[in-house]
DNA sequence: CTCTTTACCTCGATCACCTAGGTATAGTGG
DNA sequence: CCACTATACCTAGGTGATCGAGGTAAAGAG
């Protein structure tokens, strides 16, 4: 089957999933991408063109910085959350709970009314 | 505060919610739109231009009927899930499941390897 | 008789995301 | 030693979902 990216839409969280994993520590954009799918066990697999562009729009925001690996055989650009990184990120998981949680609730036929 | 449709971000998971609100029953568009927002708490206020396309467009799918209101004073188009709705709306159901369970695991830090 | 609310509709802009393409180095099997 | 694969980076441009803005009309409120 698929899984939700490749053939489809991260739909507007992206960023929140950047930050989220970067928040367990500094990682490149390759090894985001593997640690993605890894925790999520297969059902985000985002491809190159949207990882790293996003990083680098990320990075341009001031909520990541990023340095060239150093001591490393292959040339890696490595990110970290800078301190906007750790309030953006606490800002979003406070969106995606909302969301999921209003979402959830008309998924599953709640009427309030 | 923004809601979060209105800055946006319903992204992608449009369908399941039309879906899943005329699940409880035929509604009219204006009513769609209503009903959302209450059954999420104000948290889902979507903007007409966005629900009356999506709503031609499930119907064009096969997957909404509508019929317009008989008996009432206003004008109503009344939509209702149709057999391949109700399809749909189960497999909605299921990638919202796994979406929102690969988000959840990112965003709460979980490591699986 | 005006104002607000209900109720419908569509065109066009925006922007997030992906596809497709490209570079280069390190390891692996023959 | 040479091809192949995996690692690792990058970007230009297309596409399509979503929304903003604008428009019509009838009904109830004051």
């Amino acid at each position: 089957m698929d899984t939700v990216a490749g053939t489809e839409r991260t739909k507007g969280h992206l960023d929140a999933l950047l930050l989220a994993l970067l928040a367990s520590g500094p990682q490149h954009g390759y090894g985001v991408i593997a640690e993605l799918r890894d925790r999520s066990e297969g059902e985000l697999d985002l491809p190159e063109g949207t990882v790293y562009p996003a990083l680098h729009r990320l990075e341009r925001a001031g909520l990541l910085e990023s340095t060239w690996a150093p001591g490393t055989t292959r040339r890696r650009r490595v990110y970290s959350l800078t301190a906007a990184g750790w309030t953006a990120l606490s800002a979003e998981r406070h969106e995606w709970a909302r969301f999921s949680t209003a979402v959830g609730s008309v998924l599953s036929g709640v009427a309030s009314a």
